[in-house]
RNA sequence: UGGGGAUUGGUGUAACGGUAGCACAACUGACUCUGGAUCAGUUUGUCUAGGUUCGAAUCCUAGAUCCCCAGCCA
């Protein structure tokens, strides 16, 4: 065996797995998406244990899609969640499942319930079984159909297949106990006529299963040994054992963790969609979205996600992780692999007094300081020059290691320069500035040993590329976005200023050939990727992530 | 007020009756052609109350708080 050595530190699943492996067990884990939505970074942490345990303990892990409710499944999201997995790094090989594949097992083992006495045709309606299903504290009411005869069950269930019923007409039940304080055991549906096109049986069937009796079979009929899941279904595991134990065939053990929570992020695919479907995002892919997708053109690369998880890891206790932990992540992955580039977010422009009109310098920049082998590239200077707004201030204290009138600091990988003049408009606005360079330090250096305590990024204003740059901020105002007002929905939490749109960016001309998902650190700003909206003529860069800001601080506490 | 779960620094997690540890955040300092990175260091915690024990985050009792469940969703 050559699996991958587990953590030394295994969390309560991996314990349970290894324990059984110990006495000899195979793993067989399985992913089982429902494809009415796209993935988003909650699945991330399933899709990390499910995957993980498997390749761990030398097991193997299924892709089953959980489509068994055809309103709301579509073949987009099988194709995009197939996707998705991919681009996080995950390989199921030919284990491509689907509970559709199961549909005819399932009825058979439905008839065999319906034989054994342990379910039921129901002719209540929804409203009906609503009103009888009882209360958290009171039991429910029998179904006047319970004990109706097995080979009425059975006729009138093959008519529910063949289509002879309207949708919602019956259902098909299984026989539990109505005064089970656990409601899942109160009579559960088993069977909803549906007449709908499903995304791969088309028009076959016209009666579907519910979650609970397709899950645990399905299971059951992959192989799988730990199928683990959320928190939510802790309540239906006496159920998912019941239908095996009726059955008497293979039982997986289900074990439920907790699902994962980012503040003033949302991770229900529902909501998601809400969002949307409302408009108040570009799309499952808007960089603000905590999907896959979403995540992918925000510049997130794959492996941040998976490192994310690792370190969220996996428990029962539900907890709210905070969002810079991936955002630590994400630095800590692009700080090791993005190529450096210099790009002004709120130009000002800067003229550089002694330096000829027409001529043009070239200074090689080293592409990443991290890696010596990303090499480096030609960045072209000229007189006139774009600094980043910010950088200076007229009245500045001492801490400001930037501009400011009288000041001498480096242009990265450039020349020192020195601040000799203010341009301003009427309204006093900072509108140039006027510079001087020092010739002997050309590269960045100064023979005489001069330090300065500055380094500023620019572009030559000649060179600049155009671009149009994406700043970010969490979707939500509130840690929990769940947290409203009676009456009011998530929505109330949005984060009006979540996407700040900055036309006129500026970057230099080595930029001329990025494309859509070309990942950056704008050096000093923070990490950029290319958005698909970019064009060969104007450029688009989301922002990812800033980079660790104590330069603000340190501003601020100079000037307090 | 039925049933099922949970509770360790700011956040996420370890410790399986024997020194409460790790990561991130925060703060100090060093270094630096990114106020980034890196390096060194510091601060902060067992939900409460009893009990068992030489010794309790861990075992027992009582309580508090939080989450999930009344879809023909998953």
């Amino acid at each position: 065996m050559h699996e991958e050595r587990p953590a030394e530190r295994l969390d309560f699943i991996r314990q349970i797995v290894a324990d059984d492996v110990a006495t000899g067990k195979p793993v067989v884990t399985r992913f089982p998406p429902e494809p009415n939505g796209f993935l988003h970074i909650g699945h991330a942490k399933a899709i990390c244990l499910d995957f993980g345990i498997a390749r761990e303990f030398g097991g193997r892990c299924h892709l089953r899609f959980d489509d068994t409710n055809p309103l709301k499944e579509e073949q987009r999201y099988i194709d995009g969640i197939k996707e998705d997995l991919r681009w996080l790094g995950f390989d199921w090989g030919e284990h491509e499942y689907h509970a559709s594949a199961y549909f005819d097992q399932l009825y058979a083992w439905a008839q065999t319930l319906i034989r054994s006495g342990k379910a039921y045709v129901c002719d209540l309606s929804a409203a009906e079984m609503r009103d009888r299903r009882g209360t958290l504290t009171a039991p429910g009411v029998e179904s006047p159909h319970r004990n109706r005869p097995i080979e009425e069950s059975l006729d009138l269930f093959e008519r529910m297949k063949k289509g002879e019923f309207p949708d919602g007409a019956r259902t098909l039940r299984a026989k539990i106990d109505m005064a089970s304080p656990n409601l899942n055991l109160r009579d559960p549906v088993m069977y909803r006529i549906l007449h709908a096109t499903h995304p791969r049986t088309g028009d076959a069937w016209c009666i579907y299963p519910t979650y609970d009796w397709a899950h645990g079979q399905s299971d059951s009929i992959e192989g799988i040994t730990h199928s683990l899941c959320t928190l939510e279904f802790e309540d239906h595991r006496p159920l998912y054992d019941w239908f095996l134990e009726q059955l008497g065939v293979h039982r997986p053990r289900q074990i439920e963790f907790a699902r994962l929570n980012i503040e003033r992020t949302i991770v229900t695919k529902r909501k998601l969609l809400t969002l949307v479907e409302g408009g108040h995002v570009r799309g499952w892919d808007d960089p603000r979205m905590p999907t896959l997708r979403g995540l992918r053109r925000r510049g997130c690369p794959p492996e941040a996600i998976v490192e994310f998880c690792a370190g969220v890891g996996i428990t029962k206790f539900n907890s709210r992780t905070d969002p810079v932990l991936l955002e630590n992540a994400v630095r800590a992955q692009l700080n090791r692999a993005a190529p450096r580039v210099m790009g002004v977010v709120d130009p000002l422009k800067v003229v550089i007094e002694n330096f000829p009109e027409d001529a043009t310098e070239t200074f090689e920049a080293v592409n990443n300081p991290e890696d010596p082998s990303a090499g480096t590239r030609t960045v072209p200077f000229s007189r006139e020059l774009w600094i980043e707004r910010e950088d200076f201030m007229e009245d500045a204290p001492k801490k400001f290691f930037r501009l400011a009138p009288g000041r001498e600091v480096r242009l990265r990988s450039a020349y020192f320069v020195t601040c000799v003049g203010v341009e301003k408009d009427a309204s006093g606005n900072v509108t140039e500035l006027r510079c001087t360079y020092d010739p002997a330090t050309r590269g960045g250096d100064s023979p005489d040993g001069r330090k300065v305590k500055g380094t500023l990024h620019w572009v030559s204003a000649r060179h600049a590329l155009d671009a149009e740059v994406r700043l970010y901020e969490p979707l939500f105002t509130k840690a929990n976005p769940e947290d409203v007002e009676a009456g009011e929905e998530f929505l109330v939490n949005l984060n009006p200023e979540s996407e700040r749109i900055v036309a006129g960016a500026k970057v230099e001309p080595s930029l001329a050939g990025a494309r859509p998902g070309d990942r950056f650190q704008f050096e000093r700003i923070g990490y950029f990727c290319v958005d698909p909206d970019a064009t060969p003529e104007r450029l688009v860069f989301n922002r990812t992530a800033t980079l660790r800001e104590t330069a603000k601080k340190a501003v601020e506490a100079g000037q307090g």
